[in-house]
DNA sequence: GTCAAATCAATGCGTTCGTATTGAGAAGGA
DNA sequence: TCCTTCTCAATACGAACGCATTGATTTGAC
């Protein structure tokens, strides 16, 4: 049910993606504005400005707009961490790339910070959904793995496998998205959070002491 | 509402608290296998094995019962922090005691993961609501007062501030609390996370440069 | 122009929600 | 014993819920 698509042949198709896209948007806001448990088809309607009829015919079930929305939250998330990475591999010094990832795992702009504040929503909806929480659990797999071989490729260490580098990889994630949640619940502001991030993660590339397993 | 206490007086009060916390664990364990927008009054009583009429007697309304859950579950989490303290102060040596802070903020056992699951819930129940929200942040901010000040007694440095210790404290929340949130998603395991934490941990308790405010 | 498909507003149905009300039993000080 | 208070089960009510249905309108291939 993810990957259906569009009708692509008959559709009008014109203004599907944008009408669709707008009601996707009215659900966040609602659950950054409300809670996720406010996520009704009337208010949805409402907040979008359109007939409950539109969001019916968009998303023929309640649980397919809230998987829609899962979807769209997550995929944007990744997006922003693609985007920092070079088109070009072996394009720039690992070392920035890492320094990048990095720091768009830490909301800066209010949009952001929204945008953080919907993704932990839907994080703590998908406690209790064993499929979404499986894809929460491979996005942040995927994330370890990638910061696991950027650091590795920074050290130029043929000999250490790549799993060398997965300890201090889970510490940078686990710093990074500890340092977000603090950041959205106003403990620490979003330059102290980018700023803690670095100067670990800079310690952390200078280290040229072989990284040892832990656990 | 929320020092009502209970009506001391004239109540039977025999079985009252009793009676009172068995619905509050109907809730949690209706937020952990659930999830929040699912405690409702019928669902509570039933899962509790009593009457909806019980319930309201004990919550007259939704929100208070919802209320006195969120502060059952911090209330406990703070318990669980404190028990870590020695009890005269000056009784163990503060990197220990430190160490035991940090062990506790990360979940051990089944019961412990089902708590965070239960408070990470919760917590994105707050975000929407700025008095809730406003208790998280002191609960936060408290545990950075607490792990700044252990930080300091440590290094027994009589120049700098407690403030001097913040950011580490912070960077120790931080990556503690994100520890927990990546053991609870199933990221990595209770042992990595807690290996991974004191490891770090006792390079800033080694550490004798004298830290440096970060931002 | 024709016509099937897409779009979507309007409305009704059955369920579940939170809450208020009522009344019956149990408890315990007077 | 009496009588107030506590306790709480039963139930009714209006609102809001998800969803199915219907029909009017628009679109785009032919």
């Amino acid at each position: 049910m993810a990957d259906e698509g569009r009708p692509a042949v008959r559709g009008r198709g014109a203004a599907y993606d944008q009408r669709r896209d707008a009601i996707l948007e009215a659900v966040f806001t609602i659950v950054d504005t409300e809670g996720a448990e406010q996520i009704t088809l009337r208010r949805v309607a409402e907040r979008a400005g359109v007939s409950v009829g539109r969001v019916q015919h968009y998303f023929p079930s309640r649980d397919d707009l809230v998987l829609a929305a899962f979807t769209a939250i997550t995929e944007r998330g990744a997006r922003q961490v693609e985007d920092a990475l070079p088109r070009h591999p072996d394009g720039d010094p690992p070392a920035e790339v890492v320094r990048a990832v990095v720091g768009e795992l830490i909301p800066r702009t209010s949009e952001e910070r929204r945008m953080f504040r919907i993704m932990q929503a839907f994080e703590t909806y998908a406690l209790t959904r064993p499929r979404l929480a499986d894809r929460i659990k491979q996005d942040y797999d995927g994330l370890i793995t990638l910061l696991a071989l950027l650091l590795h490729q920074h050290h130029g260490d043929r000999d250490a496998a790549d799993s060398a580098f997965v300890p201090q990889a889970r510490e940078l994630l686990a710093l990074t998205t500890g340092l977000a949640g603090l950041t959205i619940v106003g403990t620490i502001t979003p330059r102290q959070a980018h700023d803690i991030a670095l100067r670990r993660l800079d310690a952390i590339l200078d280290d040229r002491s072989r990284p040892d397993g832990g656990g």
